[in-house]
RNA sequence: GGGCCAUUAGCUCAGUUGGUUAGAGCGCAGUCCUGAUAAGACUGAGGUCUCUGGUUCGAGUCCAGAAUGGCCCA
């Protein structure tokens, strides 16, 4: 016996069921363990950053994770997983910096850097719960207890090592970055920070400068020559931050474009062609044109010569370095060309400063310019120029002043347009060159590019679209932050002669002679900034360098930090443990995550560190918009498990759309997944159970040979394509379209094979046939079940325990502890597919017809005629007739040859795509009659209903109306009887306490009444 | 400004290597079926397959350009 099954069930509820069953039996682990020995397989999770609550992005990144390991599981590979969590970064800083109310760094090293990452530390184990217990609850399956945490000494000190491997390798260097700066926190601002602080209509300067063109030039054009030699000539540029011109140190024009020289008050001025009218020069004389690349090159003369004005000019030059410059009184700059300069607005000449603008900087590296800085980290000018001393802001009309005196100034005025601010502090950022620390991934490029072939992505586009021009274009990694909640950078130097040491081990570090190890040990700041060590070089005090490393490092050092390798699991590289097999995580990681795993692991190892990539879309709000918490339209993943359980939302991450796509999350689509697959499903066990109970069916595992049905047969031959379709979906990481196949299929099972097979099932006597339906139905149940495990693991769990546990005590304790189904090729039937396909198609042009006609499919008619498309389909039909004529109810099928044969009168004909089908729907006596019997019996069925009677329940049955109506009654008593099972048809006003209903059938008069017999 | 992706019915999505009249589910209107069903069937309304060119005997599908939206990077 099963146990009794409700068509009625609450997943929420069943699914906390499950969840305590797989606790008690350690279910999880136990699946693991047992595959020890198999092929392994191995996942790799991308740990989240554990800054505040778990979004419902959290929930489709796992479950895609699950259910590739699932399914990998239970075709025999050994994968034990271990979660991560990513504590560390700006992030999570700034979640305490807003519960403390700071606004910037003076704040935290006022608090205090201990007291303040001890609260980062506290903040990041206040979410953790909350994720441990979503990933549970949603049944992602992976190891919770023994989760790596990128906080803990050991991860640090892999990730210590490996930058140490790096440094070795000459990889890691120090140089320059241009970051959005705000200069009265003195920090650099994440580009999702300065994404916050965007004003519009900003008023800046707007102006014009003119820059003189040196007499003594080696690369004037010919022409250009006689115009400097006879008048000044001068390049005019554009910009809106005056205070830069003092680090100008090129100009760039676009190579292609016509430049033109007027004459302006006695001078030539150089600009543009195109932008000579928005400039008002138009009217003016043209005295000769150029192409932007003969002007590449020209020597000008700076505005503000550095070395007159004590400040430092550094040049760039191949490496790291930025070595200072000779001071040369005679100091000229040159003309380059860059493919950024516009021709919509300026003058086409575009002034350059490369340690305040990022393509400044890219231009100073690629033409190795000179690099001058003129303002402090304060946001204050340096130097002895008149307006040291001042803000930039400040500095800005002084600094025209200056040049207007010079005769530099060609026109000054103001814009409006749209400029960052500090979101914290509301100070206009300025884009300034900062040192940095970098890894110098562009040496390995090669092996990145040669990696990533070696990668299969899905979908696929992203390999050679998103990821692969990312690292066709890579830059070197800017490793460093200056920040406090962090790995820390562990590189010490020598403030005495500048001695550089990178530190690789704890023990390392220990064996330095080192002071300020005592107690226990955190690597963390300010305890390591404490350690310090004698300089080999000078015997001074080496102390560390002030920067924690970028979190992304931290992230894709995993494959090795969260075995703490080389230190420990030093066979990890060799042992099957390296590479993943699998990761997955949403397209925003591209740069991130997949990014770091894939550098680190090229830079290290020359090796990738996974296979095959599930790259999820983002999840949208029901209007298409991103979901976030200030907007209010998060919608929280526990909220949603708790209306539709956690099955509900896997199949719909699974189904909805590809996985690649982003998808629009809404309730109505949660319930339309309940109603229309998991209830469908639900029913068709519940309707099983029923059955087999009634019947004490005892499935056996010898199947024996059961006399099958053709139905049977086409739906065992669905059953063992499905299998196959979905096993190598599976396989080829494709759970979509797995998902989609076992949709159609459980449409199939319920609303042809079950409806088609009901009355097999409850027909009285317990024939082969009967038998057969019930093995069959049991078979495809069983096998459905282990294909649904890796998707909806707790209904599965639900179905298999009481349809497998029940009756095979031997049997594995859980469907996540048995073997994924194989496929019995020999049971695939593709011409009975075809056939079957064709046979609904015909019941559905004859259902058309009869609707068309308006006669119910209760009315029994004499003949349905069908004229096929092809000799092959006839045949098919043939072979099904039984089926087409019960679903039509009609008592002959006929084949016809023509379209003419169907050009009769009482028929009606309905067609699609070659096929005709026609009714004939001439209704005679005899078939009224039977179909007032089938109504009748319907109406009983319904009361026996509404009366509450168990479906097994033997009644009788009382009526009273005309005489045609008893006639019928009479004619049809046996079909009536068995149908309801009523023990006697008494004619008559039903006794009391009968359930009794008024019926008005086909103009009869009727009363009908049912009473539980004794 | 650059890159990638998407755009098919009111909504969510299919649409295989180009090939009859572009499909499904939900929703709407109506009819029917049903002792497993909270399901299901049939009919109807609802489509310039985002737009413009091109290739082809033939384009939702291939090519080019544009528009809109999303993401990433500037």
């Amino acid at each position: 016996m099963f146990e009794p099954v409700s068509s009625r069930v609450n997943f929420p509820q069943l699914e906390e069921r499950i969840l305590e069953l797989w606790r008690k039996n350690k279910t999880f682990i136990r699946s693991v363990e047992a595959r020890k020995g198999g092929p392994q397989f191995n996942l790799y999770d991308g740990p989240p950053t554990v800054n505040g609550s778990p979004a419902l992005h959290h929930v489709l990144t796992s479950v895609f994770k699950d259910i590739i390991t699932r399914y990998r599981v239970m075709k025999g590979y050994y994968a034990p997983r271990i979660a991560g969590w990513d504590t560390h970064g700006l992030p999570v800083e700034i979640e305490v910096e807003k519960e403390l109310c700071f606004s910037g760094k003076a704040q935290i090293e006022e608090y205090g850097v201990d007291k303040f990452n001890a609260l980062c530390r506290e903040s990041v184990y206040r979410y953790l719960g909350e994720f441990e217990n979503l990933i549970e609850r949603v049944g992602y399956w992976i190891d919770l207890e023994n989760a790596y945490v990128t906080l803990n000494n050991e991860y640090i000190e892999t990730c210590w090592w490996a930058i140490k491997q790096m440094w070795d390798k000459r990889l890691v260097y120090q140089g320059y970055k241009v970051t959005p700066h705000c200069p009265r926190c003195g920090t650099s601002l994440s580009s999702h920070e300065v994404a916050q602080g965007y004003k519009e209509d900003t008023e800046d300067p707007s102006v014009y400068i003119k820059f003189k063109i040196a007499g003594n030039n080696s690369r004037l054009p010919d022409s250009l020559r006689e115009l400097v030699a006879s008048k000044d000539t001068f390049f005019l540029a554009w910009t809106t931050t005056p205070w830069t011109l003092p680090g100008n140190t090129a100009l760039a024009v676009a190579a292609d474009a016509e430049y033109s020289a007027v004459e302006v008050n006695n001078e030539y001025l150089l600009m543009a062609s195109a932008l000579l009218m928005a400039t008002g020069l138009d009217g003016n004389a043209i005295v000769d044109t150029f192409e932007g690349s003969e002007l590449v090159g020209v020597a000008y003369e700076p505005l503000f010569n550095p070395h007159k004005f004590n400040v430092e000019r550094r040049r760039f030059q191949q490496g790291a370095d930025l070595p200072v410059q000779d001071a040369d009184d005679n100091l000229t700059y040159r003309v380059i060309a860059t493919d950024f300069v516009s021709m919509e607005d300026g003058t086409g000449i575009v002034h350059i400063a490369p340690a305040y603008g990022e393509v400044d900087y890219q231009a100073g590296q690629d033409e190795g310019l000179d690099f001058v800085h003129n303002v402090d980290l304060q946001g204050n000018v340096i130097g002895s120029y008149p307006f040291s001393g001042k803000f930039v802001k400040d500095a800005d009309p002084l600094v025209l002043e200056n040049l207007k005196r010079r005769g530099l100034l060609f026109r000054s005025e103001t814009i409006l347009h749209t400029y960052p601010f500090c979101w914290r502090c509301e100070a206009p950022l300025v884009y300034y060159a900062k040192q940095t620390w970098y890894i110098r991934t562009t040496a390995v490029k090669d092996g990145l590019i040669r990696g990533n072939s070696e990668i299969d992505w899905y979908p696929e586009h992203i390999k050679y679209g998103r990821f692969g021009d990312w690292l066709a274009n890579n830059v070197d990694w800017a490793l460093s932050r200056e920040r406090y909640w962090g790995t820390p950078l562990p590189v010490w130097t020598c403030p005495s002669c500048g001695t550089f040491e990178c530190v690789g081990s704890i023990s390392e570090l220990d064996q330095k002679g080192t002071t300020g190890m005592s107690g226990e040990l955190d690597l963390h700041r300010p305890f390591v900034d404490e350690i310090t060590f004698a300089c080999p070089e000078c015997g001074g005090e080496m102390r560390r360098v002030p920067e924690v490393i970028d979190a992304w490092f931290d992230s894709g050092a995993m494959p090795i930090a969260q075995y703490h390798y080389p230190f420990e699991n030093d066979s990890m590289l060799e042992d099957g443990r390296f590479p993943a097999d699998y990761i997955c995580e949403a397209l925003d990681q591209t740069r991130g995550w997949f990014y770091s795993l894939h550098a680190i692991s090229t830079l290290l190892f020359d090796r990738i560190c996974y296979e095959n990539v599930i790259c999820l879309g983002l999840i949208l709000d029901a209007k298409g918009e991103k979901q976030s918490k200030s907007k209010g339209n998060a919608v929280w993943p526990m909220e949603v498990v708790n209306k539709f359980g956690a099955d509900a939302l896997r199949w719909y991450f699974y189904t909805s759309s590809p996985p690649g796509n982003s998808r629009r999350y809404s309730d109505t689509i949660m319930s339309e997944i309940t109603r229309h697959f998991l209830l469908t499903l639900w029913n068709v066990y519940s309707f099983f159970v029923t059955y087999a109970n009634i019947d004490k069916f005892t499935p056996t595992t010898e199947e024996g040979q059961p006399e099958r049905s053709e139905l049977d047969h086409w739906i065992l031959s669905e059953l063992n394509q499905l299998v196959k379709d979905v096993d190598s979906a599976l396989e080829s990481y494709d759970p979509t379209g797995a998902g989609r196949k076992i949709e159609t299929f459980v449409d199939g099972l319920s609303n042809w094979y079950v409806r088609r097979s009901r009355r097999r099932f409850w027909k009285s006597e317990s024939d082969a046939d009967k038998l057969a339906a019930h093995s069959t139905l049991y078979h495809c149940l069983v096998t459905l079940v282990k294909l649904l495990a890796p998707f909806t693991p707790f209904l599965a769990e639900e179905l298999y325990q009481n349809l497998v546990c029940s009756a095979f005590p031997e049997a594995p304790d859980s469907v996540h502890l048995s073997d994924f189904p194989v496929a019995d090729e020999s049971m695939i039937d593709k011409r009975l597919s075809d056939d079957t396909r064709l046979a609904m198609k015909v019941s559905s042009l004859g259902r058309a017809s009869r609707s068309q006609a308006g006669i119910k499919v209760r009315q029994p008619l004499s003949r349905v005629i069908i004229k096929a498309g092809s000799r092959q389909d006839r045949e098919g039909l043939e072979r099904l007739a039984p089926q087409v004529l019960e679903e039509l109810n009609t008592k002959t099928i006929e084949f016809a040859d023509s379209e003419d044969e169907l050009d009769q009168p009482n028929l009606i004909v309905s067609s699609e795509g070659g096929v005709l089908v026609a009714m004939d729907c001439d209704v005679s006596p005899e078939l009224a009659a039977e179909g007032l019997a089938r109504e009748i019996v319907h109406r009983l069925q319904n009361m026996r209903r509404s009366a509450g009677f168990d479906i097994a329940d033997h009644i009788t049955t009382y009526y009273d109306s005309d005489s045609y109506v008893k006639q019928v009654m009479q004619d049809w008593a046996d079909y009536i009887k068995q149908e309801t099972l009523s023990l006697e048809l008494v004619e008559g006003v039903p006794v009391e306490g009968a359930f009794t209903e008024d019926y008005k059938l086909s103009g009869h008069e009727i009363r009908l009444g049912v009473k539980r017999a004794d």
